[in-house]
DNA sequence: ATTTGCACTTGCAAAACGCAAGCGAATTTA
DNA sequence: TAAATTCGCTTGCGTTTTGCAAGTGCAAAT
């Protein structure tokens, strides 16, 4: 598994690391849920399956999107964290969702964040991203 | 090929439509090329299949992302075009452009393109919007 | 000492992809 | 006006990726 760049255009750069259905799942997990083990993305709503899982959490890697770090509660478990990398696609995934509300139909829950992300994008934006690089090591 | 929710998740619901290597691409080329007919796309540096294109094309267009138009200079050739909410997918593509030129090296025509948006997100979006609306039918 | 939990790996069938060639209609060229 | 070319696809087919189920090895709990 290498990376084959398609061309130099950004949006292909992009592609060619998360465009494909579950890289960005995964990565919102780890932004607006407290799942960060590999269990708890298999707990996720969408079913991904175990090998499919393994190798997105292994190119996400690779590409510094995301770390393994040592569960502070057991050897046996594996904590995933954002990397600053993976913590600036939090834009993205706002925009996403913005752009999702107005063509979905959205749950109660998600309608309730995106009211607050309307309010002032700018300042959610910083809330999460230093929120997120709290439990950074 | 019909549509398969995989969740009532706002991010999933997008990447079903657009979660691919080469959905976006065909999106960024009626964004900010002047390229409009099938041949045109081809013509892009990713080199995309024939089939693919074809696949793609139909799937944005089953999901209100394109439309199909006649071209003013002939009836073998037909116009792309994004509808709204294929237009609504600027502040997403713009947020990918901002990411890639934090963590890949962008031509300096991009880089040119990312120094407005950087001035003024807002009035930029504002812009590019109104613009893409002119010649909808 | 045995069972359970966790993070994967493996095997295999089905689907998607990627390449090349082909095809019918519209347009251009000779 | 006949032949060649352009255009927007479609088709065949080999390769790659996906998806499902079962299995493996280590850690931890019982």
């Amino acid at each position: 598994m290498d990376i084959k760049m398609r061309s130099d255009c950004p949006i292909s750069c992009s592609l060619d690391i998360w465009g494909d259905k579950w890289s960005l799942l995964i990565v919102r997990d780890l932004m607006f849920s407290k799942q960060c083990t590999y269990g708890d993305f298999l707990k996720s709503g969408e079913k991904i399956a175990t090998n499919i899982l393994a190798s997105r959490l292994q190119m996400l890697e690779m590409n510094g999107v995301i770390t393994k770090q040592d569960h502070p509660e057991s050897k046996a478990k594996v904590l995933y964290k954002l990397t600053q990398k993976g913590i600036d696609l939090l834009p993205i995934m706002i925009e996403i969702n913005l752009w999702a509300d107005k063509y979905f139909t959205l749950s109660a829950e998600r309608k309730e964040m995106l009211a607050e992300v309307k309010k002032d994008k700018g300042a959610f934006i910083k809330e999460k991203t230093i929120e997120l690089q709290k439990h950074t090591n």
